[in-house]
DNA sequence: TTCGTTGTTCGTGAAACATCGAATAAGTCG
DNA sequence: CGACTTATTCGATGTTTCACGAACAACGAA
């Protein structure tokens, strides 16, 4: 937990890597939860899953480009990368319903 | 070969399939062609990949109603499902630029 | 320093994917 | 029928992904 978390730069995010990332329903409902809220502290989410997945999906989100992870203290703070993936993909976050209030966690 | 092959009703289309479907850049290619020209026969798309991966990679798409293949004679003719994918996804086509005339098969 | 909290990493399976070449099936044309 | 064309399916292989629990690391507070 020493070295600091990857992120890629703004030309860097992958739109295969992307669109990866926001295939899986949590991971999409993660980044409606931070369209909504703007950001969060990771134990904040709640899911069904172990935590080490959750880890694990969020680290997917994190490396594809989707959000950014801050590391405050023993707390991690995502963000969604909402610039940055407007710029890259503009539309692309409205198009999958990442920006919907809706139901979400749905396999829509 | 003579089953008919499946093709997802448009209220089946799941968002999680149609993303995992065009997180590949050849399998976006494909939609983008399909999008420029309407539709193709199967053997006149040219990618360096073998051909039963390529057959791999159309029945992901149709699979996941991303495009529609309609069997005549020996040759396929698969056309982009624009109208069920605007329909349920609005703006999905453009944000992964399928729309996009350009480069196309870039990592990007 | 010791404890509790927060998350990540590790080790491990199970499942899904991508890819290829060879075999197969269906249709068309001689 | 037989050869050819088109495309899928099969079988094999290797990779990636997802999932879990256990162990570990970092920090803050007692």
């Amino acid at each position: 937990m020493r070295a600091e978390l990857f992120h890629p730069d703004r030309d860097e995010i992958s739109l295969d890597r992307v669109l990866h990332a926001l295939s899986d329903p949590i991971r999409r409902d993660v980044a409606r939860v931070l369209h909504e809220e703007g950001s969060r502290v990771c134990g904040q989410l709640d899911y069904p899953i172990a935590k080490s997945t959750l880890s694990h999906h969020l680290k997917v989100l994190r490396e594809s480009g989707v959000m950014h992870t801050e590391v405050r203290g023993t707390t991690r703070v995502i963000t969604l990368r909402r610039d940055d993936i407007d710029t890259r993909f503009p539309g692309l976050l409205d198009a999958v319903q990442v920006t919907t209030p809706a139901p979400a966690l749905t396999d829509a």
